[in-house]
DNA sequence: TACCAAGTGATAATATTTATCATTAAGAAA
DNA sequence: TTTCTTAATGATAAATATTATCACTTGGTA
């Protein structure tokens, strides 16, 4: 893979926010920084990071959004609303070496909660 | 929310299944049992039973499947090729109610965890 | 400096999901 | 049982998100 200016953008945009941007988001931002540079560069290049797994994308209402903060945390999603917040607990982070075997390499942050947020409950009940 | 026809057979066609249907496919399966059948329909209570967090939507590829597997599991998401396996592992599955707090209930087997699989690992290498 | 392949940008095409609305059916009330 | 209210359906159209294509540009090596 070789060094692209519009990529090492992309990535410090995501590295400097705790932000979950989403792809126009993301393009919206470069802008400011590289003018005309094409929405399609931003796919390409969000596809690229996250198949490398420096970046995580997260699926919010059927938009992904993108996450690339390296503070070691996980996610919870709520499958009710859609909101995806960032979840930070230590015990928990020990057990992300359990899963560390030779079969399958967990990408740094890419554990995912699935639920249902307290907002949604209060609101079901 | 009020019975249907349709949504049972929904729900049955993922509960007698552990394979992760596309709406698609959901919708192809529904078709030999209820002629006529609208994707519209599929769509609607696909998404209803997963706010519900009656079944878990897993994205491969960027397009939705779901899982209605009760069987206790985890899935694994390759963020490379895109591909989801199940994973059980009695000792992970414990840590589950780390997160049953008052803030967050997570849905029956909607822990993810993602990450590099081996044939991309090799592939890589 | 020349070369090759990866990356870009503009556009078009595809795929997926949601909106709309008249019709049907669940199931509670009379 | 019959009536009534409203959720759910099915057909269609529309919107949205993502991918494909391809000529041009640029990174980086020979």
């Amino acid at each position: 893979m070789r060094y692209s200016f519009q990529r090492e953008h992309i990535l410090q945009i995501l590295r400097n926010s705790t932000e979950h941007y989403s792809v126009e988001q993301v393009h919206k931002e470069l802008l400011k920084e590289i003018p005309n540079v094409s929405l399609m560069t931003v796919y390409r290049n969000l596809t690229l990071l996250a198949k490398k797994g420096d970046i995580i994308p997260l699926h919010i209402n059927n938009a992904v959004h993108y996450c690339g903060d390296i503070n070691p945390h996980y996610h919870l999603e709520c499958l009710s609303c859609g909101e995806v917040s960032d979840f930070y607990n230590s015990e928990l982070l020990t057990k992300n070496k359990l899963l560390d075997y030779d079969d399958f390499s967990p990408a740094r942050n890419g554990i995912l909660f699935r639920g249902i947020c307290s907002d949604c409950k209060e609101a079901e009940a």
